[in-house]
RNA sequence: GCGGGCGUGAUGGAAUGGUAGACAUACCAGACUUAAAAUCUGUUGGGCCUUGUGCCCGUGUGGGUUCGAGUCCCACCGCCCGCACCA
């Protein structure tokens, strides 16, 4: 009969006077018997009862408690070691835990496993961005409090992440809505307060009017508040601001020392800081009222203007505003809609003529008109530009809408048709036309046409060339519960005071009067907790009133790394601890942290460091950064009655010739392939059922496998299958080798010797390349190569226990327990990682192909150190060679040593 | 609207400018089995004939650079992501 292999002997198994019994029954995955209508206990089992079956779960839960025993992953500062500090961005604490994480998990527990086998000190740390507003959104929808919320999410995550098995440092866990750990966030604000780096200023926000509160943008649905359904507002606000602006060049400039980070993040921050060169001029009113300035990076475009826009929220406008209803019906209309730069650049375009005419810097008798435009944002430049229609798609739209006139600054070389509807923008880099520059240009590009320009205007003294970034600082203020409180305090007398620290942490209160705090009201709970908001000033001692904005919760997440190295001390950070430990050698998590996120986190470090809170050095503190790509999964989706669509569950669905049928109904539902796993398409696949039926390491090699890291990889049932097959196939083949008759001998042992370094070789590459995917493959490889060999045992077991080794990051329970079945000595989590012998991976010969005319027609096998001269000859006299150049002499040849040759006929 | 990214077999994907499709899935065939499952072995981009160590086509579309292009350049088409209060 055939069983799964055992480890010392295989068992077998007969059922009493009936031999025939013994085909009746299986083993499922968990490595229980299942019989096709027989009880259990009609079997007995002849011979030595070794069951030695790849039993996931059971060595699952061994090796963890012998990791847990043997401490192992407790990071320790060892002077002289070298040290190696890897994080993954800490999860927010939904309660489920999801493929994503397991797959950002699984990467960063790869890299810290590897570096612990090559010798380093690894600092492999877990927490929990707590603060937000999904805890408010619960408590409001189904009562509870935020902070029973979060901290039973997070005991329920915590739990869910454990049996994954990562080599994390559990000790040096901490939640960002823990007082221990915002009171020092508070203590950090009032330092920075105390350099400058915070100040305040109105800002304008998303409002409510129904509910009477502050929206985020995802809270913004179609223009209208998500509960109320009322069309939402734009408000000003006074508001807390981080001077992230003062470091725009900073941030900038060095991102170009960012070697490691993907180029596509540090472009993308690039784009974001958005330095640009233009000019800033004063056009003269004609009412001889003070000149509205502007700032333009198209200088060159000036001869094309028609008309001057100010923002709805320029001070003009504003002044306006004070004397006409007019004016104010129309800033209200604009202030309708969200405050996302997509809804003002993609609503209509909206325009008003104040009436108030400039004069042109180049022609005083040329007058321009004054309107205020919805599309123009404050907070960039001066709040006013000049239009030009001509080449500006959204000046054109405008003017077109108002019947206000669009002229070329100049035309294309080759075609001198004036814009009609769609503006003439090429790139700066391509030279054009201009028509009646007034620098005198005549052919040039928009580049060569904007420095001259700048440079007119500076010598004709009426304008300036400025560098401005797009960067605005960094509003902090947020007018919501469930977030690190703003230590000041508002004291009639005083003004705004910092609150002391010794008064940290400023808490949140938990109840209100004694009764629990009521989140169905609208609003700031800590706007109407008297007890809470009244208290002494700092200074003065008079009674005063607690700022009620809590802190945006991307202020937690700028400085949690740095807060890993010390997470218990009673200041911000230890230095000693900060020098030791920071940088972060190696940061992974998300592509959509690339911007804000980070950048807030390099600002943060600077500022830190600033405060002496961090050293020297530290100012970029991630060495090293990968986004990983999220974990997809197809949607099977049917149609009810009514047409809408109905989402099914994976596990509803069967799946036969590539199509998807319903369990219960057999019918076939549409298949929607690689979609983002969502609640709401039930397109989960729940990482803890993965992990009861097939182990965690099924789980963390598939999301290594098949999809490079950075790409998105799609969960599929079959996918799963094959890595649990593939897991067995290795344990079975571990447990084969076991069996060998020690110092049996076998043929090629060489060649499976040379194949092991050189799969040492290209998983150590994959792996310290962040190539998983390739290292994945290639052990497959190695596993096939290592199956059909009939080399002698300690090739073999050498072989295994290399693979295991190989393996370990990936699968670090199976690995341990290969590792342990063929003697190896302590853990395989601490033993040194295997080196590739050089000798071994040295070919005597090699195959090249041959092409002619750069077509693969043969290949030649010669001596890999043969000559090139050698190499030519020999392929010429190939015989499809000969064929091709029929008599005649070749025209060239190339020979790539190593690579190819290629024969021009 | 602006910015960024991605398009390769039935599927996920591999390929320092050098043999396109590694590795895996799926399918098909074979071995084992009364049978199925599991396991093992093998085939599989398309087309053509003269069945060969054969020829032609083939990496979204159209051009270009090169001895040679999936890879570099230009234009187009399609899809995805981000846009400052989601984290």
């Amino acid at each position: 009969m055939r069983f799964y292999p055992a480890h010392a002997s295989c068992a077998s198994l007969t059922r009493t006077s009936d031999t025939q019994a013994t085909k009746l029954w299986h083993r499922d995955q968990n490595n229980s018997i299942t019989c096709a209508g027989l009880p259990p206990g009609v079997f007995i089992l002849k011979g030595p009862v070794v069951m030695s079956r790849y039993a996931a779960t059971k060595i699952e839960e061994k090796w963890q408690k012998a990791w847990d025993e043997a401490g192992i992953f407790e990071a320790k500062r060892t002077p002289g070691k070298e040290k190696y500090y890897v994080l993954e961005m800490f999860p927010y604490p939904s309660g489920k835990l999801h493929m994503g994480h397991v797959r950002n998990y699984t990467m960063g527990d790869v890299v810290a496993r590897y570096k612990m086998s090559t010798g380093h000190n690894v600092l492999h740390p877990m927490g929990w961005d707590a603060f937000g507003m999904p805890a408010e959104n619960a408590a409001m929808a189904s009562g509870g409090h935020p902070k029973d919320w979060t901290y039973a999410n997070i005991a329920a995550m915590k739990e869910q992440m454990k049996p994954l098995g990562l080599s994390l440092d559990w000790s040096r866990e901490f939640a960002t809505c823990d007082e221990d750990y915002y009171g020092q966030q508070q203590a950090l604000f009032l330092d920075f307060l105390d350099k400058g780096l915070v100040y305040r200023k109105n800002a304008v926000v998303n409002w409510d009017p129904v509910d009477m509160t502050v929206l985020a943008n995802e809270q913004v649905e179609a223009g209208r508040g998500w509960r109320s359904g009322a069309l939402v507002e734009r408000r000003e606000l006074t508001q807390w601001f981080f001077k992230i602006s003062d470091y725009s060049e900073d941030l900038l400039s060095a991102l170009e020392g960012l070697h490691d980070w993907p180029a596509k993040v540090r472009l993308m921050q690039e784009n974001w800081i958005g330095k640009s060169r233009g000019l800033q001029f004063g056009f003269e009113r004609c009412d001889g009222g003070a000149p509205i300035d502007v700032y333009t990076t198209r200088p060159d475009t000036l001869m094309g203007a028609s008309f001057v826009g100010i923002s709805p929220d320029h001070p003009i406008a504003k002044e306006l505003e004070t004397n006409s209803t007019e004016v104010a019906a129309f800033v209200a209309e604009c202030r309708k809609g969200g405050t996302t730069e997509e809804a003002i650049e993609t609503a209509e375009k909206l325009g008003y003529d104040t009436g108030i005419r400039v004069k042109h810097p180049l022609n005083p008798d040329w007058e321009l008109p004054v309107w205020i435009a919805n599309f123009i944002l404050m907070d960039y430049g001066t709040g006013a530009i000049f239009a030009c229609p001509a080449h500006d798609q959204r000046d054109l739209d405008f003017c077109r809408k108002y019947d206000l006139p669009v002229k070329n600054a100049f035309y294309a070389l080759d075609d001198a048709v004036p814009v009609a509807n769609e503006a003439l923008v090429p790139a700066k880099s391509e030279k054009v036309r201009w028509v009646d520059h007034f620098a005198g240009l005549t052919e040039a590009t928009g580049e060569e046409a904007i420095n001259t320009t700048v440079d007119f205007a500076e010598k004709a003294g009426w304008g300036e060339g400025v560098t401005k970034y797009r960067l605005r600082d960094w509003g902090l203020s947020r007018q919501r519960y469930w977030g690190c409180p703003i230590p000041v305090v508002h004291c009639e007398d005083c003004g705004v005071v910092p609150e002391k620290k010794e008064n940290l942490p400023i808490a949140l209160p938990y109840d209100e009067d004694g009764k629990p705090i009521d989140f169905s009201v609208p609003g700031n709970p800590l706007d109407r907790h008297p007890s809470w908001r009244n208290c002494a000033c700092p200074a003065c001692g008079k009674p005063a009133q607690r700022e009620t904005d809590t802190m945006d919760t991307f202020v937690d997440s700028s400085w949690y790394f740095s807060r890993f190295t010390a997470p218990h001390a009673k200041t911000p950070t230890i230095l000693p601890e900060a020098e030791y430990w920071m940088n972060v050698d190696q940061y992974i998590g998300g592509v959509e942290h690339a911007i804000l996120h980070l950048l807030y986190a390099r600002f943060f470090s600077r500022a830190m460091k600033i405060c002496g809170h961090l050293p020297d050095g530290c100012e970029e503190p991630f060495d090293a950064l990968f986004t990983q790509g999220m974990v997809t999964h197809a949607i099977y989706q049917s149609t009810d009655d009514t047409g809408r669509p109905v989402y099914h569950y994976p596990e509803e669905i069967e799946l036969r010739d590539g199509k998807a049928f319903l369990k219960d109904s057999g019918a076939e539902v549409k298949t929607i392939p690689s979609a983002k796993m969502s609640k709401s398409k039930n397109n989960v696949v729940n990482p803890l059922s993965i992990i009861s039926s097939y182990g965690a390491d099924t789980a963390r090699w598939f999301v290594l496998s098949d999809s490079p890291p950075e790409r998105d990889v799609e969960w599929t049932a079959s996918g799963a299958e094959a890595a649990y097959k593939h897991l067995n196939r290795v344990w079975n083949l571990c447990d084969k080798i076991g069996q060998m008759e020690p110092g049996a001998t076998g043929q090629g042992d060489e060649e499976l010797l040379r194949e092991m370094h050189k799969t040492i070789r290209d998983v150590t590459l994959g792996v310290e390349s962040f190539g998983f995917n390739a290292s994945i493959a290639r052990l497959y490889g190695f596993t096939n190569t290592l199956a059909k060999s009939k080399a002698g045992q300690a090739a073999q077991k050498q072989a295994i226990m290399t693979l295991a080794q190989l393996m370990s990051p990936m699968v670090p329970h199976l690995a341990e327990d290969i590792w342990a079945h063929q003697g190896g000595t302590g853990l395989i989590t601490t033993a040194p990682w295997p080196v590739a012998d050089e000798a071994m991976l040295v070919e005597d010969s090699v195959t090249l192909p041959i092409q002619i005319n750069g077509k693969r027609r043969g290949e030649i096998t010669v001596a890999a150190d043969l000559d090139k001269a050698e190499v030519e000859k020999i392929a010429l006299a190939h015989e499809a060679v000969q064929k091709a150049l029929n008599g005649g002499a070749p025209k060239k040849v190339i020979v790539v040593p190593g690579r190819i040759v290629n024969v021009v006929a």
